[in-house]
DNA sequence: AAAGTTTATGCAACCGTGTGCAAGGCATTT
DNA sequence: AAATGCCTTGCACACGGTTGCATAAACTTT
């Protein structure tokens, strides 16, 4: 009598009606919709006309289950609200990867490396639950015994940004930036500007990446015959604030230096209010440059001269590496890029 | 002789191997693991422990494709890259999101409404396919044949921040923010600073958002008895640059207006930007607002007085709601919230 | 025309897990 | 001692696909 409940009810429609309705096995709707030589063009013309009528949709699980294969890469990165400026980075880098995997038909399972309720590995559950195919890990703090399991499970992934501390990665596909030269090419826009005095603003915290821009920074010193004065090395953490106020703590030697290279463009923001509210002129009497290149120091008056990570192109050659790996099942490390920054010539520095 | 082979080609365990192990059957084994009252508990805890010892991890898509859950949840957002502001405001909301799906251990894939390529439906996609138990829409612009597949398909959502333009949303769970309020509440701060001629720096789109700020900008001149100037209202693209620029055209007028409401923290900053280069005092001379509370807001002097969402409580909220009804199957719209947004009085108004 | 070859299809097993139902074992009841 | 009932476990099928192998049909070759 009422019809509705069956319409309504109506189960998704499965290789198998297919077949019942074509008259033929549902290996051969398989095989035809799967384009295998196998079956004559007729055929598969037929079932994939009748498919399409039916709004056929292969089951992600079954055809998972069945091939080993999910379709699905995990993206581990870090909380977006740390830092201000790495969480625009973050986001820029991670939409681009999300674009390359597109690309390819995949999605993506955005991640933290733990979860923030149990502490259970989340790197590891999606891993040994086999919900992944592949690996792309954004982050400073991967704890060793992931990188392990990583290692271990032997599931194809690419490193990016991030160098793994106190974890060997030589084996490992990856693409980090040359902090080190982009500490440099910074330091040296300034001295080329006419410092002698350079204030480096740097992240208070020994993430391998911060320590190689402070490592450029003395280098570019060296190499100009300037003293290195570790008076003018400051840490704090990676903000507009610390910026702000390491300029107000100084306030009474502002004459001690003539330039600052700060390790981050929202530092260097920071620092440019602070000079601004104290009356110094930017970048005449003291100059300034930041690193990053989000696009904070593209509005802002002066416009900040900066250092430019090229993410598009990290998002992209990741991608592609791992979309490789994931055919050929060769996981080589054949991609251990370390890219140069990008020196972005502005008003500030 | 050589054991290595074995060992390190050593496939997963399943229930199983488990099962051969402890001589028992593979049902038996997924019982106890699924802590069902049917087995006993010595047998439970056996089977546990050889579990355990072995490292099992259920294999994802066997378990979905039996009990047709994936345990895991689209997300689907807007390319970060639009604007500066709700880039930032977007992250943290997902943010928000994922560590919601966490507490209940559910995944989420990350995804835009449209392939980037194909132009195909990525919504779609994932529920045809059966790839994600239910759906988390923050978007302005999910096509209208998108959202009557999601109807029809039955899957629970939640939609967040964006009213769906041209498609009925009365019958879905949303949670939106009340932006007449918030327009309202931002020009009645300016109105009570004494402000009479309030420029209004809008988006140029007819996003309902923007729509409905503006809308409560001229409520508040209505009820504050001030006439509304059509003049007064400016559209451009909601970016630090139509701020500024708004400012800079308007140089030699300066007098007509004493206040500034923009619609986004960014054109405010923009705006406050070009007003101290043309050396007028924010907000002695003239009040800005603005709206959204990025963290930029916070940083930049004078500090931004501005209007505040709690996307925290829009995470939490939307997450409890779709996990509900992940759980009851009811999917009637019980939660649809308009949240008002907070006013927050920093310097700048 | 018979044998051989190619092409197209179906059968059945498998991927790893969940679950209704039957059945065996044991304790309790009569 | 037989009947009853509960507790525990196994069997077998289901979930929706893929794929090796057997086989049937059509086409060549001699």
């Amino acid at each position: 009598m009422c019809m509705d409940q069956k319409e309504t009810d109506k189960q998704t429609v499965t290789i198998k009606d297919i077949a019942r309705i074509a008259g033929v096995s549902h290996s051969t709707v398989s095989r035809s919709l799967n384009d295998s030589p196998l079956i004559s063009e007729s055929t598969k013309n037929r079932i994939k006309k009748l498919a399409n009528d039916l709004n056929f949709a292969f089951n992600a699980s079954a055809q998972s289950l069945s091939t080993r294969r999910t379709g699905t890469i995990g993206i581990i990165y870090p909380e977006l609200y740390d830092t201000f400026g790495n969480s625009l980075y973050m986001g820029l880098l991670v939409q681009g990867l999300r674009h390359g995997l597109e690309k390819a038909s995949l999605d993506s399972i955005g991640s933290f490396p733990r979860n923030h309720y149990t502490a259970e590995s989340n790197i590891r559950k999606l891993i040994s639950r086999k919900k992944i195919d592949g690996l792309l890990v954004i982050h400073p703090e991967i704890p060793v015994d992931d990188w392990e399991y990583i290692r271990k499970s032997g599931i194809p992934f690419v490193v990016l940004h991030f160098k793994p501390r106190s974890f060997d990665y030589s084996w490992m596909n990856y693409l980090f930036t040359d902090h080190v030269t982009g500490g440099y090419m910074a330091t040296k826009v300034l001295i080329d500007g006419g410092c002698r005095s350079i204030l480096c603003l740097r992240e208070d915290s020994d993430e391998i990446q911060f320590n190689e821009r402070t490592e450029g920074y003395k280098n570019a010193l060296k190499d100009a015959g300037i003293a290195h004065d570790p008076q003018l090395i400051v840490a704090g953490d990676c903000a507009f604030d610390f910026g702000f106020q390491a300029i107000m703590d100084r306030k009474n030697k502002l004459a001690s230096f003539d330039g600052i290279f700060a390790e981050a463009d929202l530092v260097a923001l920071g620092a440019i209010e602070a000079l601004r509210e104290l009356g110094v002129k930017v970048p005449d009497d003291i100059r300034v440059v930041g690193y990053d290149d989000t696009e904070l120091g593209r509005y802002f008056r002066p416009k900040l001269t900066t250092v430019h990570q090229p993410r598009e192109e990290h998002a992209r050659l990741a991608c592609e590496r791992l979309i490789e790996m994931l055919e050929s099942r060769d996981m080589r490390p054949t991609m251990q890029k370390v890219i140069k920054p990008l020196m972005i010539y502005r008003e500030s520095g």
